[in-house]
RNA sequence: CGGGGCGUGGCGCAGUCUGGUAGCGCACCUGCUUUGGGAGCAGGGGGUCGAAGGUUCAAAUCCUUUCGCCCCGACCA
């Protein structure tokens, strides 16, 4: 985007829209302002400097940290640059809404958020300051929120196909604007930010954080005796990698004992030595919002050992346990003793866990959670999200209405994004070649370019002239390149800025009384004679549109 | 916040180790030639070397401080 002139940078994570870019921004904002219009929602613009009171009162000013730009106004009132608007519209709500009459109603807005990442990078894809579709259901029941959600999620298939993408829908953590259930829209890709997990048989998809695993009963079932403990020498062998090899164990039998600091104090944690932990599957679990690895002194204060020979036998905190550590007999772990292992560990026996769940991250030999089926592992940009909110906000903030019966009810709420910026940016990385950008006809900032390669030849700007008229009336959007400089520079300006139909006047399709046409998308050429030349080129591209329906 | 790197004409960089005339490519301006895949020749303009302080006869270069940016990580809509 940078090379083709659409954007120029101003400073970490903030970007100036230059012309072209813009026209870019607008198809796509067209777009979903169509299909929103069309699923009922009704657009209307919430201000982007809110008062920090009002995140005070949802609970969200010490929640959302570092990433929420405050400041102090001249009065010195706590304000903020607005990264989301669940307050703003949940406080517009409960002093326009009274009751069930008004309700159901799905309120949108285009516009300009500020989020202080921590590390902004690939140009726009994460950008702190950036353009956001933000739509807002509000029902009385869970039925009608559940079918404002179908509705969106809807309109996002239809949204995202008309931009000529490729994308899945994957369910999603709910992260910090909260709430019960959730999908991304995630368009795949090998440059992006999230890894997703999709199943190669059904149409499940899932972020790979959420992806469940499930243990089939009897699948792994380990049919061994239980063996009386034996305490080895393991000195300075730590990782799962040396204790194996040592020990001439499968990693199978080999159980990690992990130590979690959280604000209740520490957890310890058991998963299979050929598994991997998932940290938000166990705050999930656990039901924290601090959760870190706990650090050499606490791990020496719970366990009584150095790092690398925790065991589960004997510890005096919590231990929860992946689902896999049930099926285990006779397990390998550490003795909580410097340089020590111990064998043959059985739970109930040896040790008890308070809690078994889903914990681990999942592999590629696990199958499809929903049909069995074969996982394939790839990447991901998410360009939209649906939440259910729930009454999240509703109760929080008082958003209330009176039902049927007269009783105070809080308004059923969902969220529903769309970052404007990275689905062009998400287009463009889908889409180019080695040349520069190929457009899809809707995104384009023009839908034809016209090239007069030899523009001061009377003649040849003449036809192109006339050209460009004829397709302005035929109600095209028409780019005219009508510098004077040499066709291989106009030729490859006009392939980097990647709009998906040339007309190509020169003296030499002059000779034959044509213009020379050619898609983006390939390399065929085709003469069409001069008069016949409009209405052709509005046929082709009539079909660019067809191709995205 | 941790690790690494970079700030030198508009853009991309060399020069820094070993202090001593600020240089190259692209872009820009003028002229001539050239014209279907980023032209050639000739001439020309443009830089407080990120900022501040220090060392020195002398600092882009050495020292201190500071600001900005990029990459990796932790974090995260």
């Amino acid at each position: 985007m940078l090379r083709a002139g659409m954007i120029r940078k101003l400073a970490a994570g903030i970007y100036t829209y230059l012309p072209f870019g813009l026209m870019a921004i607008k198809k796509t904002e067209n777009i979903v302002r169509e299909e929103m219009d069309r699923a009922g929602a009704i657009e209307l613009l919430l201000p982007g400097v809110q008062p920090g009171d009002l995140w005070m009162e949802s609970g969200r000013w010490d929640y959302y940290g570092p990433e929420l730009l405050r400041f102090r106004d001249r009065h010195n009132r706590e304000s903020c640059l607005g990264p989301t608007h669940e307050e703003v519209i949940t406080d517009l709500a409960r002093r326009e809404i009274h009751s069930y009459k008004q309700l159901p109603i799905n309120l949108y807005q285009i516009q300009t958020k500020f989020r202080d990442e921590i590390r902004p990078r690939f140009g726009i894809m994460r950008a702190r300051e950036f353009i956001m579709k933000d739509a807002y259901s509000f029902d009385i029941d869970e039925e009608g929120a559940g079918k404002s959600y179908e509705r969106m999620y809807a309109a996002y298939e239809s949204i995202f196909r008309r931009c000529g993408l490729i994308f899945r829908a994957v369910e999603a953590d709910t992260g910090p604007i909260g709430g019960s259930f959730s999908h991304e829209f995630m368009v795949l890709s090998n440059s992006g930010e999230d890894d997703i997990v999709s199943c190669q048989n059904c149409q499940y998809a899932s972020n790979l954080e959420k992806a469940e695993v499930i243990v089939r009963e009897g699948d792994i079932k380990d049919i061994e005796k239980e063996k009386t403990l034996q305490i080895v020498d393991t000195p300075e062998i730590r990782t799962i990698d040396e204790v194996t090899k040592f020990l001439s164990i499968s990693p199978q039998k080999l159980v990690k004992t992990l130590i979690y600091q959280t604000e209740h104090g520490p957890v310890a944690v058991l998963v299979r030595g050929d598994h991997e932990l998932n940290e938000t599957k166990l705050s999930n679990v656990l039901n924290v919002q601090e959760l870190t690895m706990a650090d050499p002194e606490t791990v020496f204060d719970v366990t009584g050992a150095p790092m690398g020979f925790a065991g589960a036998i004997g510890l005096k905190v919590r231990i929860v346990a992946d689902l896999a550590i049930k099926e285990i007999k006779n397990m390998v772990m550490g003795a909580n003793k410097n340089d020590k292992h111990v064998l043959n560990v059985n739970e109930g026996r040896d040790f008890h866990v308070e809690q078994y769940a889903d914990l681990r991250m999942i592999t590629s030999s696990d199958p499809c959670p929903r049909c069995g089926g074969k996982l394939r592992f790839g990447k991901g940009i998410e360009v939209g999200q649906v939440f259910k909110l729930g009454t999240k906000y509703s109760t929080t903030l008082k958003a209330n209405f009176l039902d049927k019966n007269g009783r105070e009810t809080p308004i059923i709420m969902g969220c529903y994004g769309i970052g404007i910026g990275r689905v062009v940016a998400a287009i463009i990385e889908q889409s180019h070649d080695e040349n520069g950008i190929i457009f899809p006809v809707s995104i384009s900032p023009f839908e034809v370019t016209i090239l007069p390669l030899e523009i001061h030849e009377a003649t040849v700007r003449k036809v192109a002239e006339n050209l460009y008229q004829h397709l302005n009336d035929l109600g095209l959007s028409v780019f005219f390149d009508d510098r004077d400089e040499r066709p291989g520079f106009k030729l490859k300006d006009a392939d980097l800025l990647g709009i998906p139909v040339r007309a190509t006047v020169s003296l030499r399709t002059l000779k034959s009384d044509s213009v020379e046409i050619k898609l983006r998308s390939n390399q065929d050429l085709r003469l069409i004679s001069i008069n016949k030349t409009p209405k052709a080129i509005k046929e082709v591209v009539q079909s660019l549109y067809d191709s995205l329906k």
